[in-house]
DNA sequence: TGCTTCACG
DNA sequence: ACGTACGTGAAGCAA
C-alpha cells in the first residue's frame, strides 16, 4: 500500500471536511492521532484493506458490449434529431434545447404558457426542471416532447457516448472508486460514475406514439454491461439496509420486531399510521408509508413530506406525528442524536466514524436545521456504508484464500447497498450462496440483514 | 467556474 | 414568505 494512500485516508478520517490539512503530516503522527480519536479500527480494519480491493476493482474493470452500444448510439442520435425537429415545429422556432435559459424564454414568454405554481431558480429564472414541466404538461403539447427529449439526451450524453469512449481495448471500463470524497463514509465513483447507471423503468407506458422514445433506454444501458465469456454477473443487494440500521441503532421495539418477523416494513408502517390491520393496507397506503420511511431516514419535515407525497401540509403533519407516536424509539433516538451533535459539534456512528457539523449551533435556523438533518442521517447512512465495506473485505479474503480471486470471482462494483460480481460459470451455483451468507453476516445488528440476489449474462437481467 | 438539471442508492 | 428530505458525479450552458 502506497504511503500516499495511507496519508490520504488517515487525513480524511481525522477531518473529513479538510482532508488536505493533514497532508503534510507524517504517517506516524497521523496514526497516533487516529488512535487518540478512536479511529484506529476504522483505519486499519476497514479503509486500509478496502483500498487494496478498490484498486483491484479498478484494474479488473467491467465489460461493456461495444457493438451494442454503437447501434444504440446511432438509434438514439436518430431519435434525438427527430424529436428536436418536432419540438422546433411546435415551438415555432429553433433554439438550444439544452439551454434552460432559452427553454424558459420559449415556454413562458414566446408560447406564454401559464407558469402559475412554477417556482424560480436561485438566479431568478423560471425553472424548467422535470417537476415543473410535469405541472404544465397539459397546457401545451410541446412540453411532453421536451420531457422525452431531456430524458433521451441525458442517456445519450451521459452514458452511451462516454461508455463507448472510456472502454479500453479489451472492452472493459474502469471506474475509480474514491474512498475519501463523502461526508458519511460512502464510496463514490467517477470517470465514469458507475454508481448512477440508469435502472430499467419497470412497467412503462406503451411507446407507440410518434415522436416518443421507442425503447426503454435505461434498460438498454444496463444491457450493455455484460459478463465475459464463461462468466455470469451476480448482483447482491441488501434489502432495506438503512431502515434495518435505523431500527437497530434507535432500538425501536416495534421496528425491530417487524424485521425479526420478516414483515413488509412499509406495510407495517402503513398499518401503524393508518391504524388498520396490516392485511387491510392498500397499495396507496403502502406508498405513502414508504415515502414516510424514506423521509424519516432523511430527517424531513412536514413540508417536504407534503410535497413528495402530494398530501396537504396538515395531513402530512398528522402522518408524521402518528409515525413518531408509533415508533417512539426512533423519535427518542433522533432527539438524543441532535442533542449530542449540539453538545459535541459532531455525530458518530456505532463504529466511531464521525461527521463534524460546523453549523449545528448556528442561530441561522435554516443552516442549523440542515445540520440537524445531517446529524440524524449520518449515523444511519454511514453504518450501512461500513457494513457493505466490511462485507467486501470479508468476501475478498475468502476468495483470495481459495485462490479464486480475480481468476474465477471478481468484484466489479459497489453501489451503496449492492455488490456486483463476475463469477465463472463452473463455480457459479456454489459461489452465490457463499457471497450471500458473507454479506448477511458482515455485521451483527439487532435485526437480521437480508440480501436479495440475481444473476445473468447482462446487468439488465438482474 | 457556478448554475441547472438529472442519473443512482 | 421560504419548496430545507440524505448522499453522490456528470453534462451542457453562460459568463
Amino acid at each position: 500500500m502506497s504511503s500516499e494512500i495511507k496519508v490520504q485516508i488517515a487525513g480524511w478520517l481525522l477531518d473529513p471536511d479538510h482532508p488536505k490539512r493533514f497532508l503534510d503530516s507524517s504517517l506516524a503522527v497521523l496514526e497516533s492521532e487516529l488512535k487518540k480519536q478512536g479511529l484506529e479500527k476504522i483505519y486499519s480494519e476497514i479503509e486500509l484493506p478496502l483500498a487494496k480491493i478498490l484498486e483491484e476493482i479498478h484494474q479488473v474493470g467491467i465489460k461493456v458490449d461495444l457493438d451494442f452500444l454503437k447501434k444504440l448510439s446511432i438509434k438514439a442520435a436518430k431519435e434525438l434529431e427527430q424529436m428536436t425537429k418536432r419540438i422546433y415545429e411546435l415551438a415555432g422556432t429553433p433554439f438550444n434545447l439544452n439551454s434552460p435559459k432559452q427553454l424558459s424564454e420559449v415556454l413562458y414568454e414566446k408560447l406564454k404558457i401559464d407558469f402559475k405554481g412554477v417556482p424560480k431558480t436561485k438566479t431568478g429564472l423560471r425553472t424548467t426542471d422535470a417537476e415543473a414541466l410535469e405541472t404544465i404538461k397539459a397546457r401545451h403539447p410541446v412540453v411532453a416532447l421536451i420531457l422525452d427529449y431531456r430524458e433521451l439526451f441525458k442517456i445519450y450524453s451521459t452514458y452511451i457516448e462516454p461508455l463507448r469512449n472510456l472502454a479500453g481495448p479489451d472492452g472493459r471500463v474502469r471506474t475509480t472508486f474514491l474512498q475519501t470524497n463523502t461526508a458519511t463514509g460512502r464510496l463514490s465513483s467517477q470517470n465514469p460514475n458507475l454508481q448512477n447507471i440508469p435502472a430499467p423503468k419497470g412497467r412503462g407506458s406503451p411507446r407507440s406514439e410518434s415522436g416518443r422514445p421507442t425503447i426503454d433506454y435505461g434498460e438498454a444501458i444496463r444491457k450493455a454491461f455484460i459478463a465475459e465469456k464463461g462468466f455470469s454477473l451476480g448482483a447482491f443487494d441488501y434489502s432495506q439496509i438503512e431502515l434495518r440500521v435505523l431500527a437497530s441503532v434507535s432500538d425501536d421495539e416495534r421496528m425491530i420486531d417487524a424485521f425479526k418477523k420478516g414483515l413488509d416494513i412499509h406495510a407495517l408502517t402503513a398499518s401503524n399510521v393508518y391504524n388498520v390491520d396490516i392485511s387491510k393496507v392498500t397499495p396507496e397506503m403502502r406508498r405513502f408509508a414508504k415515502t414516510l420511511n424514506f423521509g424519516v431516514v432523511y430527517g424531513m419535515g412536514s413540508d417536504s413530506f407534503a410535497r413528495s407525497s402530494g398530501l396537504s401540509r396538515e395531513e402530512a403533519q398528522t402522518f408524521i406525528a402518528e409515525y413518531f407516536n408509533d415508533f417512539n424509539g426512533v423519535r427518542q433516538w433522533q432527539e438524543k442524536t441532535i442533542q449530542a451533535a449540539r453538545d459535541f459539534g459532531y455525530v458518530e456512528n456505532l463504529n466511531g466514524r464521525r461527521r463534524i457539523l460546523e453549523n449545528i449551533n448556528f442561530s441561522n435556523r435554516r443552516l442549523a436545521a440542515e445540520a440537524e438533518r445531517m446529524a440524524i442521517n449520518m449515523p444511519i447512512q454511514s453504518l450501512a456504508a461500513d457494513i457493505i465495506k466490511m462485507a467486501m473485505i470479508k468476501i475478498a479474503r475468502i476468495f483470495k484464500d481459495q485462490g479464486l480471486w480475480l481468476k474465477k470471482v471478481r468484484m466489479l462494483l459497489s453501489i451503496h447497498d449492492e455488490l456486483l460480481f463476475e463469477i465463472s460459470d463452473d463455480i457459479l451455483k456454489e459461489t452465490i450462496p457463499l457471497i450471500e451468507k458473507e454479506m448477511e453476516s458482515a455485521y451483527r445488528l439487532k435485526v437480521p440483514l437480508k440480501v436479495d440476489l440475481a444473476y445473468g449474462k447482462n446487468w439488465a437481467e438482474l
